[in-house]
DNA sequence: ATGAAAGCGCTAACAT
DNA sequence: ATGTTAGCGCTTTCAT
């Protein structure tokens, strides 16, 4: 591939207008309405740009003139190595992806890491040039919320944060899965329930990244709505058997890793010994414990139930209880939402549908 | 949170200058050099700014006058379902993501999917506002590249495609990694060696996605270099044993399912069912391999010995021997070549270590 | 410390 | 079918 050298200055649609003694209109028109000129002379200007080494219109300045930018942004205020570790998160982007690719336009994973302040943060989404922005947020007070909607862009939210004014919505109805998975649960038998949930607020209590019994104050807090919506379902299924909510143990783990379900699930039979259910708000939580639960001599489900959610692939393989949510489904309507908004202008909500999954890790009490 | 609404025509920096009575450069300098002006005018511009909501200089203006777009862009010219679905890809995306993360660039996924016209897929690479092109392909005869080249901007590439010119790369030696993990294989005893690839070639054969036996010809093409040589290492290995790489029986799948691996395998033992030792080019490849004999009641390492390459962190879970390479690295490293390439301006072709692992899936032959 | 003027490269009206 | 004119919104010399 022989590359000629390339001028000493960037050729522009004026030079190559020059070059070629037509206006810039024509050349402009040459990229952006070929039939606007005779096939002949678009040829001419495409051959002379080649030559010249022009690469075509600049997208900035395109941008700039056409106020679109070509692409949506993706916030997630999460830190990266759990939006690309945790499998669910991973199918809400490929779904978001495709969208995006089906229009044509790109996807800016805009830099907002846990690392950065959330000055560099907000500055980050200041500075994307996007049409728009899909934020995939785990808490109701997100820091870069209000810098993005300063912008007055498209937005969209996933599951969280709610409420926020004029802004389209994609979620399920977490709460209300939840309470069936449970009555599952309470169905075979089972009285004394432990639940697995990541952290509940943005914030940690204490030192340590240990799982630990969470803070009553804390599950009620609303900030992690999507967790707390969970550990809601759970207890309005207890309270219409019969039982009391506050018997729920309620573990919390602050990231997610791979140790992170065994170490909950410790945290949970620690504090009640009496647990026969282990229900957790992920799939990779719930992994975790199996492995854990198993590797100590612990059987699913003849010694312990184990629940999850999510449905991921690895959870259906390995026969997990779990809530099944169509993950891609929701980066996939994220994108639409974006891309072309519902005709009447006001936000919508859509809530997807879920689906109880009955595994082989569920069974009575022993 | 109370949005004032939001005035007719959108505040630009001249009409909060003209509102301010100052000038345009004033209102800059607020934003950019905080220095220029007394902290008093500053809080005045910047509080009349929240009152009109006037959310900062339009990053795409900006971009324009300063020719920075703040992110790079990332093309990958496999299906999504590949670079989405297969965790090395994943890691490799994550690297990058993270270093790009660490100086505040945005990560632009460019949407160029298999689905897409190259014109289309060519325009939407000419029409990315990016600094730079990390450029992650599986065929050295990639039909983007030439437009990614057109843009004379900073470019990457990692693995493939090779001998770009005046392009650095990321790397690892695919052919001595392999030989290393064959000479492995022999020394336990095998001399009879299915092999699992990824498809060879952008194009497929003929009709259906079913492995098929690779054509010696699609074998030495030099498209897909990174498998080829991979191939390449296992036949040095055997040459070196004195056996004849001939005898060597490679399967092509044409998709990163589940299913491939046992498929292929399928395949390969139909092609020649002597064969002791599976090896596969990807660990998804392996992994899927493995539960499918074991299926079917073939136990690894007992009655097949199977290796895979990546080191992903299933495989190294489930004890897979293969081949580790470090992919979050190269994502990073990808990265900062294009952050901060090396001060001689010359390219650089960095070549990451590997490190073979034995596992509990590789044994002497039946 | 603040302002005036000159573009960055392009496209969209509106002529011709 | 092709050209003219006027910006898109911003930063950056260079003056004051």
């Amino acid at each position: 591939m022989s590359r000629s050298p390339a001028p000493r200055r960037r050729a522009t649609l004026a030079s190559l207008a020059a070059e070629l003694k037509v206006s810039r209109t024509t050349v402009s028109n040459a990229y952006n309405r070929p039939d606007q000129l005779s096939a002949e002379l678009r040829e001419r200007v495409l051959s002379t740009a080649k030559a010249l080494g022009y690469p075509g219109p600049d997208p900035v300045a395109r941008s700039l003139r056409t106020r679109k930018a070509g692409a949506v942004g993706l916030v997630i205020t999460e830190p990266l190595n759990y939006s690309f570790r945790d499998p669910a998160a991973l199918d809400f982007v490929a779904g978001l992806a495709e969208s995006c690719e089906a229009v044509g336009q790109g996807l800016l994973l805009v830099a907002v890491g846990p690392d950065r302040s959330v000055s560099d943060g907000s500055a980050a989404v200041l500075a994307a040039g996007v049409d728009g922005f899909v934020v995939y947020s785990a808490s109701d007070d997100d820091p870069y919320l209000p810098a993005i909607l300063e912008r007055h862009l498209p937005v969209v939210v996933v599951d969280q944060p709610r409420d926020v004014p004029g802004v389209s919505r994609v979620c399920i109805d977490d709460r209300a899965a939840m309470r069936r998975l449970t009555e599952h649960v309470l169905e075979l038998g089972h009285r004394e329930i432990g639940l697995l949930t990541m952290r509940l607020g943005r914030e940690w209590p204490d030192a340590g990244p240990a799982p630990a019994i969470a803070d009553p104050q804390r599950v009620r807090s609303p900030h992690f709505h999507v967790q707390s919506e969970r550990i809601r379902g759970v207890r309005d299924a207890m309270t219409a058997a019969g039982l009391d909510p506050a018997s729920l143990t309620v573990v919390e783990s602050y990231e997610h890793l791979p140790s992170s379900g065994g170490a909950g699930a410790d945290a949970a039979l620690a504090a009640n010994p009496r647990i026969t259910a282990l229900m957790c708000t992920a799939d990779v939580l719930a992994l975790s414990a199996m492995d854990h639960l198993r590797a100590r001599g612990v059987y699913v489900p003849g010694s312990m139930t184990v629940t999850g959610f999510d449905g991921v692939p690895e959870a259906l393989q390995r026969g997990l209880t779990t809530v099944v949510q169509p993950s891609v489904e929701k980066g996939r309507r994220a994108g639409e939402l974006l891309h072309d908004p519902p005709r009447s202008g006001l936000p919508v909500i859509e809530v997807l549908d879920t689906e109880v999954m009955r595994g082989r890790t569920s069974g009575p009490p022993a």
